[in-house]
DNA sequence: TTAAAATACGACTTTTTAGGTCTTATTTTG
DNA sequence: CAAAATAAGACCTAAAAAGTCGTATTTTAA
């Protein structure tokens, strides 16, 4: 399943809205509400994307998000890894479950999934979340 | 999750297998020992690559499978749609779920997306199961 | 002609992940 | 101090992946 999760998706919606608000401080109520994302779920994402840099955020009453990188500095695969965690098409090449596959003895294409990660990979790395505004 | 199942894995190591006995037919058990794989996973994985005619199978107690189709024929593409469906990295774009998606209206990033899946499903059409042997 | 060993098929169960919710704390403004 | 926002973590639910079971059918050879 090559497939883009929905918290990728709300995360590119989100960045997008922002952006479009210019400076604007956004609160994450405002976004799930013109995008329809749920609304706790959404606030999570952007907790996230704040650890990263990707947005700052002030508390308080009059607090929210707004923009802490350019738009074309995020790559994809950044948002990606910030959001899921490492990357990896398969178990032997994920950090966290390296050992973790049942036929890595037996197994004979190790060497080419590899070099389809870097392929995929390499799209997603190239391509910017400026290139979804 | 941008990921590749273990479905398509064992189908890349069978094929592979298969593929190194150059002509001899080889039965699923046979496989499934000698690459570590759950024998009736693999069953009804060969089976539908079978029905795709990437395989060619003969019943009976002599029976099992052969190549049906040269592995620079298949591309990776297909190997996954055939296993798992018509693909699409986002509800909207796969043909079976088209307006499951809640936030169709308010989806603010819906070409990028479709150049998102155009690429990396060029990678995949351009990858051979040959690549994998 | 029948037992054995293989494919063929569909229903089912289990495990894992994605998606979403709830609760509580903290921060800041008016 | 109340209201409205972020912050954080536990929790629940639904869906998908992974694997199993049961049974039918096909073919060979004793
Ligand atoms: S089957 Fe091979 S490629 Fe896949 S996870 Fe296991 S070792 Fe890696
Ligand atoms: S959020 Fe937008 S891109 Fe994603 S599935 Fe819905 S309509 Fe398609």
């Amino acid at each position: 399943m090559v497939r883009l999760t929905k918290k990728i998706e709300y995360a590119l919606m989100a960045l997008k809205y922002i952006s479009d608000e210019c400076d604007k401080i956004v609160t994450a109520k405002q976004i799930s509400e013109n995008l329809n994302i749920p609304n706790q779920l959404l606030a999570k994402i952007l907790q996230k994307l704040k650890k990263e840099k990707i947005l700052e955020s002030v508390q308080g009453i009059k607090g929210g998000y707004k923009l802490g990188k350019k738009l074309n500095e995020i790559s994809l695969s950044f948002l990606i890894e910030t959001i899921e965690g490492d990357m990896g098409i398969v178990d032997c090449l994920k950090t966290d479950r390296q050992g973790e596959c049942c036929q890595t003895d037996s197994c004979n294409i190790k060497d080419p999934i590899n070099q389809v990660q870097t392929e995929i990979y390499k799209v997603l790395k190239n391509k910017m979340v400026s290139d979804f505004v």
